[in-house]
DNA sequence: TAGATTGTTAATCGATTAACAATC
DNA sequence: TAGATTGTTAATCGATTAACAATC
């Protein structure tokens, strides 16, 4: 099989392609539909699929049921990758019970804490012999960031490969392992300072109509 | 005030070095102690806060309240920017007792449901009035994707101007309004093809010793 | 045939990294 | 003075967009 390796962001569209593809009833599919219904560019639509699908036909699209396939099996979405939570407080709660991760071959199949077991639950004490029996790669940070790094490496030593942080704390991890960071806070920053830098375009505008030298970002 | 536009990845990085500083004693702090930190190139948190702060000095570094202080007013981080939650699921209620948010200057100041209200939940319905007369411009959408749009809309009515959008429909807004998608299911995808992508090229390495035309990304 | 749509090459835009001069 | 550190310019790398040829 040939493996290809691409940037993040085609690994952060293609998902959202496959959302939107299993809604579809219609046996084929144009780019040009798909770029609309998203808010994508037409020629970034065009050029991801390229990259992971087999042709499209001018004038009649791409096979939905193809496309479909072809999108899962390039991102590794058949193999249902299995993920376990550690940290089962509001937020390993809530990503626990989230609905989004299973079309897209991900399954959260245990979650783990230091206290508040339940049948669901296992004390993290038993951590180790979990992922060693299942085989799991991927671990799902959510405690607190004192326990982030020291937690992160018992996760390591269990086997694991891939490390969702959404702790505040920058790990330290050797080099086999992936961490994809979900800083919350960073994010909700990064809105208000895009709106506030609009506003401020807007506002400058509507005091200056007729100086065209200020655009809004997208036009 | 010069207002300076920039880019993005920036924007997400200046919290970092917000909640780093946060933790920092000493009156002096250099980039290269930062970069180390936060596992960022050295070169990089130079740039960036060349763009944000007065000058550092050579051997001694920036003053790290100056610096903080700098960070925070050019990420707008003093105007105590008010947000609501709609949608008081699961993850609405792990956002809304986050405690990351403060020091980036965010408050969530009220949370808004179809039902279950509370002391501290508001019904939808008093969504017009509440953010009018306290002047929210940030909303957290946590509905269910059904809802997702008529919500969104319902937001903007209100005058909200930056949505962060944790549905997984792909909004559309007036211009004027600010979008950050918050794709979790794409984004623990990211993960997991990140990660297979490079154990297979581990595995790859392993059982071909002698080609180094293989190597990791990061190096 | 005409036109919608694909697919590809080249151009542009944006962000990071490398190299090195400046300075306390 | 020497060396740690800053700051800047140029080079590189990566991603998006524009232009247009190919084709059903």
């Amino acid at each position: 099989m040939i493996q290809n390796y691409n940037s993040k962001k085609l690994y952060e569209r293609l998902p959202i392609y496959v959302h939107f593809l299993n809604s579809i009833q219609e046996s084929n599919i144009s780019s040009t539909t798909i770029s609309k219904s998203l808010n994508l560019g037409e020629v970034q639509v065009r050029k991801d699929l390229a990259l992971v699908s087999g042709k499209g036909r001018p004038k009649i699209g791409y096979s939905t049921k193809n496309l479909f396939k072809a999108i899962k099996k390039y991102m590794g979405m058949n193999h249902a990758s299995k993920a376990i939570i550690v940290g089962f407080g509001k937020l390993g709660k809530a990503l626990y019970d989230y609905a989004g991760f299973s079309e897209l071959g991900i399954d959260i199949v245990q979650a783990f804490d230091i206290s508040n077991t339940t049948d669901f639950v296992k004390d993290i004490k038993e951590l180790d012999s979990y992922c060693l029996e299942n085989e799991i790669l991927f671990g799902i940070l959510t405690v607190p960031s004192t326990e982030a790094q020291a937690t992160a490496e018992k996760l390591i030593r269990c086997g694991i490969v891939g490390i969702w942080n959404f702790t505040s704390v920058r790990l330290n991890v050797p080099s086999h392992v992936v961490i994809q960071n979900e800083n919350l806070a960073a994010s909700l920053s990064v809105l208000v300072k895009s709106t506030l830098d609009k506003k401020v375009g807007n506002d400058y505008e509507k005091s200056n109509e007729t100086n065209d030298s200020y655009t809004s970002k997208k036009h």
